[in-house]
DNA sequence: CGTTCAATTCGATAAATGTCAAACTGTAAA
DNA sequence: TTTACAGTTTGACATTTATCGAATTGAACG
């Protein structure tokens, strides 16, 4: 009946909670940024924590903090990279809070919600 | 430099932080299905609140509390009619967040994030 | 090895959040 | 005016969150 489970609802809720934070969301931003500079340019790209870190008003282990919180709603991943630590973009996860707002899929006209009783 | 002011930043924070619960979430989307179906149809429309009241597991003061917070985030608007208030999507807020993965207006290319010395 | 720099983990803490029950307000209708 | 229903406000409470300083791990390099 509905086009949005609640697994996915769930799922949805849970990256919106990841972004709600200020400083996390400028972090997701500058990923997707360099990202966006890696396809354009040279391979070798993502975005270093040291950068994040140095930019942002915050200590160390609030952004390592942050970056957890991203990893943990799919957002990003991560990886070691000799002494430095790079993240990068999920792509199907980005696409799919592309896709969220479209509204094309999101109902089929007989209501989210289901009854309670 | 950016096309991301830290004031939309700001603002795009607290619209996901308001979706960032189920049940919130799914308060709006009912919104946002209602409002279609007023599209399609008969101009009166709107979500009544006492319909998510009847439809999601959570007691009346809850949902009070949640539809006061997506109004406080700009997402949507309520109007008392009669004894009912109906919840209406807030337009704008919505296209704003419809664009706001789009990735076009997002960056240019400077990076997002100031330096901090 | 010892140093240095990147990043995480470990408490701690103040603030915000989600929820409820009880009491209240406002509107319609009998 | 009394009743009934829709919704809000208040006060409480347990949980989560954002942040920090201090201590720790891990890799590179002298």
């Amino acid at each position: 009946m509905c086009d949005v489970t609640m697994a996915k609802l769930k799922r949805m809720a849970k990256a919106f909670k990841a972004l709600s934070n200020p400083n996390r969301l400028q972090i997701y931003l500058e990923i997707i940024d360099q990202r966006s500079k890696r396809v354009e340019g040279q391979l070798e790209g993502g975005c270093g924590i040291a950068e994040c870190i140095s930019k942002l008003n915050i200590g160390a282990p609030t952004v390592s903090h942050h970056v957890k919180e991203l990893v943990n709603a799919d957002l990003i991943s991560v990886e070691r990279n000799g002494k430095f630590m790079t993240c990068y973009l999920n792509e199907p996860m980005y696409n799919e809070l592309k896709e969220f707002f479209d509204g094309k899929s999101l109902f089929s006209g007989a209501g989210l919600l289901s009854a309670k009783s």
